[in-house]
DNA sequence: GGTATATATTTTAAGCTTAAAGAAAAAAAG
DNA sequence: CTTTTTTTCTTTAAGCTTAAAATATATACC
């Protein structure tokens, strides 16, 4: 009668469009604020400060392999960032003696420093972007969105 | 003590942090699959199947900075769009006689099939998204988005 | 050891995205 | 009516991003 689905799928196919839509824009919207904070403030980008960040927690430093998996985006882009970062003395190359396709990136002392200053401005906007949610919904937002990026995770890689 | 933060603020900050990383996560998650999708499938890209998705929704068309308010991006980045979809024939430039600064942009009947070959696929691929969430999950997460969107949208623009 | 396969990174070409400056037209002010 | 301001859109320069091809090294197999 209407091409193989039902009423009840044609529904839930709304539900899930409008949540994607609702995800897609606040994801959007908090990413446009830090970039233009991250902009202002400290004349970075985004995409460098999650470079810095995955070196902070990483003091031996971390192969482009590695921050390319974590940050979730390709390598090719990976080399462009970290030429960036290098170029502007936030971090370094160190060659890997046992094997010489890899290299470790590490923060350099000015990187550590440049992250160090940027961080608790960063994690106020974060605050500041979660403000109108109450306690609950936010443990709820956690769990739930826990769930979905674990299934996102496991179906297709 | 802590230079101003209670503990209790460094928790909350800590809460809100991990939200926003589960937040971007899914999102890009998401974003990766469905550009992969529309690519192998249908040789566009996500932004394009955005601004057709927005046209399709008007069938007067629409002016450039309707569809840039709209789509959130800029100004700049929609003439880009426009351009390609024209060069593919997937929508039409009018020009508006009463101002002629402005322009509408509308879908072509070609462009209308090939949204209309898209939209249930995309549907698709959005309900196995969020297969793994309980219809209360999905409920909940619509609200507490709804919300956070809003207070995102009102706080600073 | 020598060849084949696999892994890590870079390069390339194309598109997406933005902020800022510029151009053109409309609206407001005088 | 003329000047000023505002609005709409395009251009520009830079950076981000990807997929696919190329390069270089390491590992596996024989």
């Amino acid at each position: 009668m209407d091409g193989g689905q039902s009423r009840h799928d044609h529904a839930a196919a709304r539900t899930d469009l409008r949540i994607w839509l609702r995800l897609l824009a606040s994801s959007t919207l908090i990413q446009k604020r830090l970039r233009h904070l991250l902009r202002t403030r400290f004349n970075s980008t985004l995409p460098r400060f999650d470079v810095l960040a995955q070196l902070e927690r990483a003091p031996e430093g971390m192969s482009m392999g590695e921050l390319s998996s974590h940050l979730m985006v390709s390598a090719g882009n990976i080399t462009g960032l970290v030429e960036r970062l290098v170029r502007e003395g936030l971090i370094e190359r160190v060659p890997i003696a046992a094997d010489r396709r890899r290299q470790h990136v590490r923060l350099t002392e000015k990187g550590r420093e440049a992250f160090n200053a940027m961080t608790p401005e960063h994690d106020r906007w974060i605050m500041d972007a979660f403000a109108a949610l109450s306690e609950e919904e936010k443990q709820n937002l956690l769990v739930i969105l826990q769930k979905l990026k674990a299934s996102l995770q496991e179906t297709k890689p």
